[in-house]
DNA sequence: CCAGCAATTTGATCTGCATCAAGGCCGCCC
DNA sequence: GGGCGGCCTTGATGCAGATCAAATTGCTGG
């Protein structure tokens, strides 16, 4: 049923594919790259409040406008879906709504997290928590990856992680100094010390249960 | 069928509901008072990450464990669904999950928004959304109301905003001293300038569509 | 191969909020 | 009613990260 309403649509890095406001004509769902979800205040503070990678979700059933601006990072494939019938579908397939239930709750709890993050970790907490998360998203069960690929610039970093691109820059360095990490470039680096980075990133041992 | 195994609780003001990596025994609706969702570092900084009101929800199908301390803030009553049949209820009747993903996308979104908030908005900012906010939600279209509640203590409020309990206190006598609200007591508050409180915010027009 | 430009690093300085430290207020219980 | 204890306010000081300001790197297109 899905595959009677579905197109793709590709959309090439640094362009936006839809602004706060916009009408919802599509949901879709990212089959390549790396887009964003943020925010933008008048004077021209920003906040990413989402990282789309393949798999994820953008739209809401039962919404009329975007809430945030969504940006792609790199080259960006969407699978779409147009919204009217898709709503139909909502209701009349369980299973679909059974489904994006699990993947906004996993996404509510990933907000929550980053929410912890924003308000109450230091800058040096904050990048290597950033870090930590680059690794586990990319790591691949039985296999060791030796470098990872930093997908954002520092500004894109700063923006996720609430500060500004020079504090970005200088814990980097830091984190460089300290042995925990090294970068083979800009936009590539390895871990040197995996516990060290752990350490470093303000999360308790293990998701945490205090015995 | 949810009546069947539907049992009411009720907590006590302070008392806490479930802590981080408690096993998930029920699912709960929120019938009355006023919870919140919590993250504390193992230094003890905290960070609120939800507040629960009536006929919010806690708990996620698929999950074991809870991932967030859960706290009275006032008598709270639950209304709660014993885990295993609940699953399964989510699984029999499509109109559940279809309601849970909707609860689940709005507190989504706003989860997003409380980001924008820690991550890049001041002090005076923080304290002007968060009495938009309690404004906001204890309007009721037709009434006027003269006088607001604070639900939560000041250091409530900071964990809620990611700033320290003297900064929140601060702020609240410097959006008094500028005529923009007025403290009938230190849980009571009168709004003078709506207008005023909403440009403090940092929010843009409404909802803030550029036309 | 080099000019040009955007991204990044690094340095100097500033500042908003945290931290440390007293009091003051007020409800509550004896 | 008075004193105790939990909130809350207010003041003084410190510092992490923002801001302002140059370099430096390194890619891209001529």
């Amino acid at each position: 049923m899905l595959e009677k309403i579905k197109t793709y649509k590709t959309f090439e890095a640094g362009q936006t594919i839809s602004w706060r406001g916009d009408d919802l004509s599509h949901f879709s769902s990212v089959v390549s790259g790396i887009a964003t979800l943020t925010r933008t205040m008048e004077d021209g503070r920003t906040q990413m409040v989402g990282l789309l990678l393949p798999s994820d979700f953008i739209g809401r059933p039962g919404r009329e406008e975007v809430e945030f601006d969504v940006t792609a990072v790199t080259e960006v494939t969407l699978c779409r879906f147009e919204r009217r019938p898709f709503e139909t579908l909502v209701v009349d397939v369980p299973h679909i709504s059974q489904r994006m239930m699990e993947m906004a709750l996993d996404e509510l709890q990933a907000a929550r997290e980053w929410m912890v993050l924003l308000g109450r970790k230091t800058a040096r907490e904050k990048i290597a928590t950033f870090l930590e998360m680059i690794v586990r998203r990319s790591s691949v069960p039985g296999h060791n990856i030796q470098q990872y690929a930093l997908p954002l610039t520092r500004e894109e970093i700063s923006n996720f992680l609430g500060l500004t691109l020079e504090t970005v820059s200088r814990q980097l360095t830091k984190l460089k100094k300290d042995g925990i990490v090294d970068f083979v470039n800009r936009r590539h680096f390895v871990v040197k010390d995996l516990s060290a980075l752990h350490d470093a990133s303000g999360d308790d041992a293990d998701g945490g249960v205090i015995i």
